[in-house]
DNA sequence: GTCTATATGCCGATAGAC
DNA sequence: GTCTATCGGCATATAGAC
């Protein structure tokens, strides 16, 4: 309420919002640094005073939306240890963020397999942030609830349908929360991981 | 075997050959042109007499690889009837040409759902190159083996599996002909589809 | 169709005052 | 930390001879 508030003297979220806008909407070399640092209201000196390259501002949005993703998906769930309605409950939530975050699922979509971004950095991404999903799907299997398939298959098998599910709700926002549409792409997905 | 072959005076497609090379390796934006002309051996000004932007030759590319793969996927192809069947032998003919084509898998993988491709240039290929899928598609869904599920839903899935099937195989290339690994990637997959 | 030569504009990044 | 001013380079695309 207050006119002061957190005041955000901080310019380098500024850019990092600035950035996630324009690579969504251009694509990454199309944006220019100057363009990033127009729209965020900051010289350019700032830009690179805050990011050393152009590249380093992609990774360290990639990196930061990643774990946004993650901690987003942890925190206030309740695992029953039922492994499937569990498995329901994150696909649920995870589809959840992404249609309250349309500029980030984008972001997913145009740079999850994108060369714009560092492989180290996209490794890093899935091995350290996304651990969650692994420990479920080991679980799952111990279980013997979940197939009894290479992990490392399982895994990015996950990633792809995720992919797949939140490019059919972006391409289809009015069905974003239609249940049936959400049951289904749960139901394929879930069909495909059980034993 | 004769020394003059059929001695390609085709510049064309030697451009598209570098680009695809080039676009792989090194990404849209970070290929100049120049780079192409100099790999395909041919002077700037012969590209850019082949195709008016950059982008063009970007597209063609896109279209072209999509166009084989396809021609690839229905030549040759003896359906006996049963969906099931077909879909497998569909499935593994597409992770053949997949891991027979490494330079075209990455591009796929890389440009798939990248904005350095216009979007109607990848709605024409969904549509009217990957058109067998759909007729696939709705034959099983009236023969009630794959799930009554929305087609675009269904549609986006195959395209998101396949995706996540190829990319594991390109970080696995050793596990290209483990006949475990190729029957467990189409469990996944039609376990997914089938009723 | 293919080449050489080139323009011209824009981009990432730096210097240095405040 | 933030700004203004600016550089050097490179990339796309063109002009015009052959």
């Amino acid at each position: 309420m207050s006119r002061k508030a957190v005041m955000t003297t901080d310019k380098k979220q500024a850019i990092l919002d600035s950035a996630l806008q324009l690579f969504v909407k251009k694509g990454f070399n199309a944006t220019s640094t100057a363009s990033i640092a127009k729209a965020a209201g900051v010289a350019t000196g700032t830009l690179f005073h805050h990011f050393p390259t152009k590249k380093d501002i992609m990774s360290q949005l990639f990196l930061s939306i990643k774990q946004e993703f993650a901690t987003n998906m942890i925190s206030n769930t309740d695992f029953i240890g039922d492994i499937e309605q569990d498995a329901n409950t994150l696909w649920q939530k995870a589809i959840d963020w992404a249609i309250a975050q349309p500029l980030k699922q984008l972001f997913f979509l145009q740079y999850s397999m994108s060369a714009d971004i560092d492989a180290d950095v996209r490794k890093q991404a899935m091995n350290s942030i996304l651990g969650f999903v692994v420990e479920l799907i080991e679980q799952g299997k111990q279980q013997q609830i979940i197939a009894d398939f290479p992990n490392a298959l399982l895994l990015e098998n996950c990633h792809g349908q995720y992919l797949a599910a939140i490019r059919f709700f972006t391409d289809n926002p009015n069905l974003g929360d239609d249940d049936a549409h959400r049951n289904a792409s749960f139901r394929l997905f879930w069909q495909a991981m059980k034993a």
